[in-house]
DNA sequence: CAACCTGGAGAACGATCGTTCTCCGACTGG
DNA sequence: CCAGTCGGAGAACGATCGTTCTCCAGGTTG
């Protein structure tokens, strides 16, 4: 097994097994079993648990950007693409193992504690919210409308991994076309 | 000390650490340190840490619903009223030690290993809901506008929490209001 | 073939943590 | 004053975890 894939495989095992069941909770041995990587190798590659967490969310967030902008540059119609998202969490959160969005999991967990993780989250959250302000742009919204977007995807993932259903995104869907079409100033 | 006393100061402790760190970042001798309770004392009233952190969370819950409950009775307009739960937010997040709703970093942390954790999110998010779907019903808005509300005041939490700004609790402010008000049909 | 390098399996190490135990001082009832 | 109880300080225990080390098999190069 050569360098880039014991790396993928590992940041593949390591994925799964953080977002699962949170990333304090997951040893190093346990990451070295779904992965088939010594943890020899694994060291090599990365020089400590909080390395691999890193790339593992920085992965993830290049992973995310690029799924979240084919899915909304599917459509034509600029509302439509807005809406786009909140059709691409309803799918997210359809999916058996659903257990929130990685990025504020993490933050939760680890937010006191590792300021590397935080900006890493943070990024990863700037960069949603300016793809969102791209599309609100492009439909003609006022700049101010992309912040409340923001606020309803967000709230859609914690408020749909915590009841266990991915209804909130059919309701946050609800309030974005709401927003987007209310004939009443800002 | 009296037991009484003695478990108050334990709570007090464990949840001013709990919420700083994260539950899993705070040893036992830490809470210890914090509130001058003994071990010995702290397993006869707590027979172990999860017993504890139900606890904490379970009094946050009633704590918060009190709270929120004299926000809002506060005002008499039934529209204002809805409005005054992202007041209250607003001056939630700018606390300086303002880190997220413990309820939904509870959740992130230990959501995968403890059921009775979960219940308890799902508990209080649930008495949240049902706070705001009164105060929906008050005004005379459609009960769909509940589920929308709650979606914005979640994500209001963790985009002020990530971003590190109170400003998240005005943007949502914003939408509930253009909610409450747009002349459009659903 | 022989010296060498690589990498795996898994033991070992040191730290931390939840929980329990030991020891001892201080207070109580008689 | 004394036997007995309570509770505190902190050591001890067992488990877990991140990280490193040991030992060895297998392949490569001269």
């Amino acid at each position: 097994m050569d360098h880039t894939t014991a790396e993928a495989r590992l940041l593949d095992a390591a994925d799964t097994l953080f977002y699962d069941r949170g990333i304090q909770a997951v040893g190093m041995d346990a990451i070295r079993a779904a992965s088939g990587v010594s943890l020899k190798r694994t060291y090599q590659l990365f020089p400590s648990k909080e390395h691999l967490v890193e790339a593992v969310l920085r992965r993830r967030d290049l992973a995310i950007r690029a799924e979240l902008e084919a899915y909304t540059s599917a459509r034509t119609n600029p509302t439509e693409r807005i809406l786009a998202v909140f059709d691409y969490l309803y799918e997210w959160f359809g999916q058996p193992d659903y257990r929130g969005c990685a990025f504020i999991n993490s933050f939760a967990e680890l937010g006191a504690a590792s300021e590397n993780v935080v900006e890493i989250v943070r990024t990863h959250k700037r960069a949603f919210a300016d793809h969102i302000a791209a599309l609100v742009a492009d439909a003609d919204q006022p700049p101010a409308r992309a912040g409340q977007l923001l606020i309803l995807a967000n709230g859609a993932m914690v408020t749909a991994a915590i009841a266990g259903s991915p209804e909130p995104a059919r309701e946050a869907r609800a309030a974005a076309r709401r927003l987007l079409d209310a004939d009443v100033p800002d």
